[in-house]
RNA sequence: GUGGUUGUAGCUCAGCUGGUUAGAGCGCUUGAUUGUGGUUCAAGAGGUCGCCGGUUCGAAACCGGUCUUCCACCCCA
């Protein structure tokens, strides 16, 4: 009985089509990875258990997908933990290794053990897929690629703008109009806390600020009575609540809310430096935006944090993140060493430049010239000419049977090929071939020994 | 992890309060067309109705479980 296959939740396949959209986006964010002087790096899809967990937080650790341990590992359980069926003691016995969560943690655990042979400041870039054991919905999914490019060893806020700009770069060259790089520090966000006397409270209150655009400023105020947070404190809130206008009207209110706070101040004026050297540094063809109700990834970000919105005609989350960690390899014992980095969701970037067509139209031309086949001798002059093609750098195949020549003409349709070529009998008599333009129906004949006529046209017409 | 939602041909979807042989469009195959695709016309193939169980004389339809899809939480790219 066979068996009807599946793939498990939240994984996909891909299609050549979708593949090759996707290489499209991958190319175009490596380029300029590479051209902002990042190096890549490679880490393993699985690490040890005890180098991811703890490291998201509880939430985090959660998600985190678990590998068995092989052999018998049952039966290495004791007794005691065996019979006290709790998920927190038995699960570091029977699992020592876990898959991939992101690409930083990983990326810090690299620096610690490479410490020795990296040259600091080390500008890393890491395209590979993480899993998370999350319930997908729509742009979430258990695999997906993260595209990462950090900084560690420069404490400069420069990195900060150098990151706008190349997130700038990508999207601009993706031709994706209308997004909204959105800019926090988590100094603003301490500084907050502290004025409105909640510092104990900084996460609880930071995570029910950041649904301030979601669910309204009333519902916020809610959630954080829940926490503990005091009317008071809460009174105090009340001109983040209504803050908007330009990024230098909001930092002129922030500058007078935080005035009496030394970390709050500091977290304004970097906000402040980088916004004025990007500006100064010339146009982007994105928003950059201040957004003190930002607070991801707050597990780890010390200073500047950063979100990518999608476009606001499409329905999708963030399309990237990034931020300042000033000790994240602390965590491995390598101290004083201070990273920044950002984060493409190449899945989610997909689907946004899916929803609003802006792949090239000719990025399914995988094939650009085909040569039908019309039996054993005219396929062997057609495969000659087509080795000479591929010479060329052309894309070019023969059919490979000698099937009706109306089947072939279909899969020439079929697979989007802008030319055809046929050499049939006549042809072959004569050493010429016949190239038909597929858009148009126009047929050119060219002599066998002259191909490179052909090739000096194709090029001008498919330009490149 | 909580609550909801979806699943019928390769794809998109109809299918009435349970009733005989489960349909359409697109796609596919063949022919009109033995060297010319997209258009047209004709014929044809293709279904464990997600899976398991239950109710019933009778289930694609009702009930339970399970898997999957999407959505809202949680959290996040």
């Amino acid at each position: 009985m066979a068996q009807k296959p599946s793939i498990p939740k939240g994984t996909r396949d891909f299609t050549p089509q979708e593949v090759t959209k996707r290489n499209y986006v991958f190319n175009i964010i490596k380029k300029h990875f590479e051209i902002f002087g990042f190096q890549p790096i490679e880490t393993p899809s699985f690490e040890n258990s005890d180098t991811l967990i703890g490291k998201y937080g509880d939430e985090g650790d959660r998600l985190i997908f678990k590998i068995l341990n092989s052999g018998d590992y049952l039966n290495k359980v004791d007794e005691h933990t065996y019979n006290a069926k709790d998920v927190s003691t038995m699960t570091p016995k029977i699992s020592e290794k876990a898959l991939r969560y992101d690409l930083t943690v990983p990326f810090a655990r690299y620096v610690v053990m490479h410490q020795n042979e990296i040259n600091f400041p080390f500008k890393r870039y890491q395209m590979q897929p993480v899993w998370r054991a999350d319930r997908p919905q729509k742009g979430r999914f258990r695999e997906f690629y993260q595209c990462d490019a950090d900084v560690v060893g420069a404490d400069s806020l420069l990195q900060e703008v150098e990151f706008i700009q190349l997130y700038d770069a990508v999207f601009a060259e993706l031709g994706l109009e209308g997004v909204n790089i959105k800019l926090n520090n988590r100094k603003v966000l301490a500084g907050i806390a502290e004025v409105i006397g909640a510092e104990d409270l900084l996460i609880d209150f930071t995570v029910a600020l950041d649904k301030l655009d979601k669910i309204g400023a009333e519902d916020v105020k809610k959630e954080m009575t829940a926490k503990g947070i005091s009317t008071d404190s809460i009174a105090k809130l009340e001109p983040l609540f209504t803050l908007s206008g330009t990024n230098s009207e909001q930092l002129s209110v922030l500058k007078n809310m935080l005035s009496s706070s030394k970390e709050g101040s500091k977290g304004v004026e970097e906000l402040e430096f980088i916004i004025e050297t990007v500006k100064k540094l010339g146009t982007l063809s994105a928003k950059l935006s201040i957004d003190v109700t930002l607070a991801r990834g707050l597990n780890y970000y010390t200073g500047s944090i950063i979100e990518v919105a999608a476009p606001e005609n499409v329905d999708m989350g963030s399309i990237g993140g990034g931020g300042r960690y000033d000790n994240l390899t602390g965590i491995f014992g390598l101290n004083g060493v201070s990273g920044v980095g950002i984060s493409f969701g190449l899945d989610r970037v997909y689907l946004v430049l899916e929803e609003l067509g802006l792949f090239p139209e000719t990025i399914n031309q995988t094939l650009q010239v085909l040569c039908l086949n019309f039996g054993e001798k005219e396929a062997f002059a057609a495969l000659t000419l087509t080795t000479s093609l591929r010479k060329f750098g052309i894309k070019a195949d023969l059919y490979p049977s000698d099937a009706k020549i109306q089947k072939q003409f279909k899969y020439a349709n079929n697979r989007n090929v802008p030319y055809v070529i046929l050499i049939g009998g006549k042809e072959l008599e004569d050493n010429i071939f016949v190239v038909k333009n597929m858009e148009t129906g126009e047929q050119i004949t060219y002599a066998m020994s002259n191909t490179e006529v052909f090739v000096q046209k194709f090029k001008r017409e498919i330009g490149f």
